[in-house]
DNA sequence: TGGCTATTTGGCGAAATAGGAAAATAGATG
DNA sequence: CATCTATTTTCCTATTTCGCCAAATAGCCA
């Protein structure tokens, strides 16, 4: 039977990166951190975009922030969830069209 | 800078995967094939969004099926996508409340 | 203090998602 | 063919998510 306090909390983290500006961002946080600026001019959208973005993740627990000065620095802080990027791959080359 | 077209068919598969029931149904065929009578049974709700569902996974490349007389059976075809779920249990043990 | 920069938050409209009820479809069987 | 079962699809409504703008907040620095 379904036991939805094991699924609910593996759902938020899934929720979390279901965003390519999310996954993207979790990319570029696993070569380095980054402030909220830096990422801003990658990714092109509203700071208020990115930082709503950034705070999913961080709600998510994938990710953490130190301040420094006048800004917020974003880091990984599980790898682990680009294991599921290689995986991503396997299934869109197995995928039937 | 942003690459949509790398990002966006693997934020498909992770909202794919991004719901409670749905994890759940991943779960439940990576033991054996199901059909969706069962997975109705199990889950408790209603036949139509069930086949919702199944219809998102199978959308997203992740789970296949194959008619046999009124019934539809559904297997995993990727069970690399299951290897998130240590990386789950991971994060929520290192999250921060 | 006042101004400046970086970031977050509130509000709002648009779009996507979810789930039940009922109708439609497909196949089996009498 | 009529019916029954299993499944999918359509319709409708409620909720959530997204992204921009504007306002609020926080920490420099003169």
């Amino acid at each position: 039977m379904i036991n939805d306090s094991k699924y609910e909390p593996m759902a938020v983290i899934m929720k979390a990166m279901a965003h390519p500006t999310r996954l993207f961002i979790l990319d570029k946080l696993n070569e380095k951190e980054h402030c909220v600026c830096e990422l801003q001019e990658l990714i092109g959208a509203d700071m208020s975009t990115v930082s709503r973005h950034l705070s999913v993740l961080k709600n998510a627990g994938i990710i953490d922030c130190r301040k420094q000065n006048n800004q917020v620095f974003y880091s990984l802080l599980c790898p682990c969830v680009l294991d599921v990027y290689q995986c991503v791959i396997e299934v869109n080359k197995a995928k039937k069209f």
